[in-house]
Order: C-alpha cells, then structure tokens, then sequence
DNA sequence: TGCAATGCTTGACCGGGATCAAGGGGCAAT
DNA sequence: ATTGCCCCTTGATCCCGGTCAAGCATTGCA
C-alpha cells in the first residue's frame, strides 16, 4: 500500500530532520539517518490561540509538547485558589513534564499569543528513548534542566530582593531571546506586570515602580510591553549586589 | 570461577531486592526476578558523615544516590555567595538529579546527620533503563515529581506569606515522616532555623518567632530541635488562610 | 469612531518581616 | 564537671514592598 498524499504532506509538515528549531529541542550531531528516525516523535501540531490552555492542572497527562512558535505561561493554582506563574516558555523549549510523575498535569499552560507546539506522545517519547540512545540522553538532560531552572528561581524567590529579581529576570530573558535570534536588547513583554510579579513574587504595582526606576537609572527603556535594555551590564549588576532580601 | 566470598557478601548487602526501602525507590509490583534484575544498579554503598558533603556544586556528575538512613539539605550558591537551601531529603529520596543536565553538579549535597547512600553510577541507570522498561517509566517519574516539588517550593516562596510557609514546611516534613514510619506528631529536626529559613526565604528570627507563636497558640510544642504537632488542622488551616504575601 | 475593558503608572500610607542587639541553653570535647 | 561554641530566643527599631486609591494609556469591539 501505498501512502496517500495526504498523509505524506502531514508528514512532511512534522519533521523534525527539516525542523529549523530542531537544535533547541532535539540532541545535536546526528547523522541525517538518525535525525529521521526522530520523526516518529511528533505525532501532529496544535495550533493555541492566545488566551487558551494547552492543557489544565488536573488533566490526564499523555503527551509532551514543544513549543514551535509563541510564548506561554505555566501556573500552578493553590487549593484557596491563588495563582502562581512558575516559567515562562517560548520555542523550542518543552511542555508538560510536570505531568509525567502522577500521570496528570499538575499546572495549567496557557497561551500568551497565538502558538502552536509540536504534540509528542509520552509512550512514543519512552519507546523510542529505550531504542534510541541519544533521544534518551537528551531526554534526561531536558528534565533535569528544567529542576536545575525551578532551583534558580528558588534561589530567586528565596533569597534575592524585588529589584535583584526583576533584574534578574531581565537578563534571562533576554539571553534566552537572544539564543532564538532575536534582539537582545529590544523586544515585547508577552506577559502582564501582574504575571511577572506572580512569576517573581511581588506585586504588580512593584513591577512597574521598578521599571521606572531602572528607566531613571538608564539601564532600560520601557513603555507599557516594550522594553529596550540599555545597559545590560548594569541590570548584571543590580542583580548580584551582596545583600540579603526577604 | 566462583565468587569469592567477599565479593558474595558485598553483593548481598547492597542488594535492592533485600533493601526494605525498595519501595520508596524503586518500582512496585515486579516479580522476585525482575527485582532481582534491579540489584547491578547500585555500585556500592557510602557513608556521609554530618556535616560532610556527599558532592559540590561544580563536581563532575558521575551517578545518583539513594539515601539509605540519614539525612541531607541541598544548597545552591550564587556569584556573590550568598547560599540557598532547596531542599531536604531523607531516607528513600534520590539525589543528584540536578547534575544530569550538564554533566556537573548544579548544587551541593550536605549531610545533617550521619548518613549513608547507595550509589548508582548512571550510566547504569540509562543501561539498565534501556532494557527495563518498568525501571525507565520510574525513573521519568521521579524525574518528573523533582519538578512537581520544586514548582510547589516555587508557589510557597512566591505566594505564601511567612506563617504559611512555615505551617506548610511542618506539614510536610510530617508527612514524609509518616510515610517513612516514623511519628507523625512528634520528631526531631535535623536543620537549624537558619536553614529552615533559607529554605522558606525567611530569616532565623522569623523562624524562631513563628516556632513560638505556634506554640503559643497550642499547634505545637517546640523545645530547641525537639517538635511535637499538637493540633496538625490547625497548622493546615494557617497554611491556607486566603491571604496574599509578600 | 467612540466606548468599555484591561492593563499600567504613580502617590500616600502601612505593616510584616528584616536588622541589630543582647542574653540564655545545650552539646561536644576534654 | 567544665569550657567554649553554636544555636536559639526575644526585644526594639526600621524599611522594603504591600495595600489602597486615583487616573491614564492602549486595545478591541460595536
């Protein structure tokens, strides 16, 4: 039998060997023969608009996903309903593995402009990770550093002040924009004050001092989501200035 | 050749099909043989004294460690020093997850009390998971509730006010107590309130403070590192008073 | 094109928890 | 049993960042 065009096409449209973002979520120095054994990961593409969830905290956990194009948030909500933002994700970074420990989602991930990710079947991701060895090792390298992320925001969290903070937060995300191409130094928030300061631990009204602050003290410029950094060596600076917070 | 005694008796004693923590380490319901499959996963075993560490930050990552008694904190350290707890682990716990990312450890592994591991070499655990699936599904699954824990240390720190983290930290501790058999109202701590604070992003006096306070008002009884939950409703009810901090 | 909703900024004030300080208790080593 | 060190407790004071409030900017929809 023969495979209808159709499927061929799909196919085609979910390689991962001809996939631009493949070095950020795939292991690297594959020959062209292995990279297509990879192909099978990907079992179709989810289009997320803005404002909508990929998946909610308590859904039945079957798949991973990577980010293809967008920006979203993961929260996590509190049994009295308080919301906490816990990462901010954007291409080629991967979804979902909160939900592979107690076979549901533990967080709720949500659109922060219109996406669309890369749907990978957790069994598929398992069986071929048992035949595959790189897919395995980078597998485990993937999950180890989002924990090796969450102890960074706990340093964070725990011990650094408002300003170390967002200052902090400045800075990563503009290396991580940077490593996608895009401009270090000028880009738009997808997200709200509101979210930041959950994500950071402060009040939104403490997000936006701040950026002014750091707006007087010229080492960014902003307005309402766009913000061009001026002095990143600066930012560097406000966030390691010896001193204990909180 | 037969086995030479000695190695006969090694083997006997870091066995995991004899180990009466396999459960909390390992995966349930195999068979004697598929246990029996699970004992070239531990290399040898090493005993940590307190105070001592079992690896730095920094340190080439080379396996895993399984505590086998004991009792550890995790600290990360940042550029200007400043030193974060992220976590606690005792009997039945994996360490050493955060150094599979970048073949060195992220953070540093210090004993509270004399304390013993089983060591795991990982290159065994990726072998040994390739061809034992129930092994690799446990293994992403541990992996996976890492970050589920760190995620909720994230929503303590970032949404919780200092009361609550405290009543939540007890909460917790006793239930991992229980789980491990131990009294679940009445235990010694193995960590000072400086690391208690770390750990909660709150200062040793603010510990010391809510240790009294507590008392106070009839949840517990504290006496230095001696605690005895009194009233564990009332600790939960404080942990989720609707209120937003910090 | 105008209106409503949402998000951002800024000011005034307040309070939780940090900081500074002093003293007390327990444990380990001898 | 004594000594010294580390840890814990408690008090007094201060300040960072939260809270409350008002008004402005932007966006999306009718």
């Amino acid at each position: 039998m023969t495979e209808p065009a159709l499927a061929t096409a799909t196919r085609l449209r979910t390689a991962c060997s001809q996939c631009t973002l493949r070095e950020l979520c795939l292991p690297v120095g594959l020959s062209a023969e292995e990279l297509r054994s990879l192909d099978d990961l990907v079992s179709t593409r989810r289009k997320i608009r803005r404002g909508d969830s990929l998946f909610y905290g308590g859904e039945p956990f079957t798949a991973l996903y990577a980010v293809r194009y967008g920006f979203f948030k993961s929260t996590l909500t509190s049994g009295d309903g308080r919301e906490q933002v816990t990462g901010f994700y954007m291409a080629g970074e991967l979804l979902g593995m909160d939900g592979i420990g107690g076979d549901r989602h533990t967080c709720t991930l949500t659109a922060l402009e219109d996406s669309e990710v890369c749907v990978m079947p957790f069994a598929r991701v398992e069986d071929l990770s048992r035949t595959f060895e790189p897919l395995q090792r980078h597998f485990h390298k993937v999950l180890s550093r989002e924990i090796v992320r969450d102890q960074g925001v706990m340093m964070l969290l725990g011990s650094m002040r408002a300003e170390e903070r967002l200052a902090a937060f400045l800075v990563n995300l503009s290396q991580r924009l940077t490593t996608r191409g895009f401009s270090a130094s000028e880009f738009v928030l997808r997200m709200t004050r509101d979210e930041i300061g959950s994500y950071l631990g402060m009040k939104l009204e403490t997000v936006s001092r701040l950026f002014s602050r750091f707006q007087e003290d010229g080492l960014i410029e902003v307005h309402q989501k766009h913000v061009r950094i001026i002095e990143i060596g600066g930012l560097k600076r406000v966030m390691a200035q010896a001193q204990s917070g909180s």
